[in-house]
DNA sequence: AGTGATGGTCAAGATTAGTGACCAATTGGA
DNA sequence: TCCAATTGGTCACTAATCTTGACCATCACT
């Protein structure tokens, strides 16, 4: 049997991880689009997803999306532009800046995390919803898990 | 709580999925680097990763790593320079070309091929046998999954 | 032969990622 | 109080990556 197919059939961890996180995005966005949201890309993702509704640190969003601080500086840049977010000062740190959204940021952030809701809740339907739990409680440790290497 | 915390300690999909998939190219890439082929980026696993031993096509593979033709030519181009790939004629069609890997892409194929299969057996090991084959089983199910909005 | 579809490349653009240097404010000691 | 090391953030620049549209050769089918 051709490599291929059998890459086809028993996808190894990180095909499985690249086509759903994809998958995920694509939907996401789309329908974000749809309900108000169209101009937003993928890429803001990284400033919307992790985003505390009394505002968060760059550096702190940084850390938890994983990008660089130039990278959360230009979303941030263009988070302003469109309205979604405004830089404030932080009272505890006058270095720092807070990143605060603004109302249409709420309602971005409140319909994306009804949005992946929904996402999950399809799929939980589609597999059952024990087995979708069950599936999520592992890729948590999975996600988790330093590289194996560590081990 | 704030939603930053609550997205740490129940990540949705979206977020498992990119941890997962960013954490496990750079194990794989870091491992190959040190096995050598310390030239391959993540982005020339669109083709080594779905390439047959036999040689595959240009579109069978933007099709399977769901890339443009065009992202597959120059990743093409970069791996011929590299040495790990050739282009052929393809003997059933005179407008298509073969990509064909050298001895060297058959070395890093199975490299990576065994690289990947020890991060998995890593990760079945600590969270169990068992629960690591079901969640592998799920995880097809949903990635596999036309979107939700399908339904 | 003739038409539409397919395999592949060329060219140009927008988007995204990664670097090093830099400044201002904070922290923790001497 | 003052200094050095750290931290939060921005600027400027370069490389890498993705996306589009146009284009040619070949194929499949009439």
């Amino acid at each position: 049997m051709r490599r291929s197919m059998r890459k086809q059939e028993t996808p190894d961890l990180g095909i499985l991880a690249s086509r759903t996180l994809f998958r995920v995005q694509k939907e996401l966005f789309t329908r974000l689009a749809e309900e108000g949201h169209p101009r937003l890309r993928p890429r803001h993702g990284a400033v919307l997803a992790y985003l505390d509704e009394e505002g968060s640190r760059a550096t702190d969003l940084a850390a938890q999306s994983g990008q660089h601080k130039q990278v959360i500086g230009t979303l941030v840049d263009e988070l302003v532009e469109l309205g979604y977010v405004e830089r404030q000062p932080d009272p505890a740190d006058r270095r720092a800046k807070l990143i605060v959204p603004t109302r249409k940021g709420l309602d971005q952030m409140a319909k994306a995390d009804a949005i992946m809701a929904a996402i999950e809740a399809a799929h939980a339907h589609a597999v059952g919803e024990e087995a979708y739990a069950e599936f999520k409680r592992v890729f948590a440790l999975v996600a988790r898990r330093p590289s194996a290497e560590a081990q």
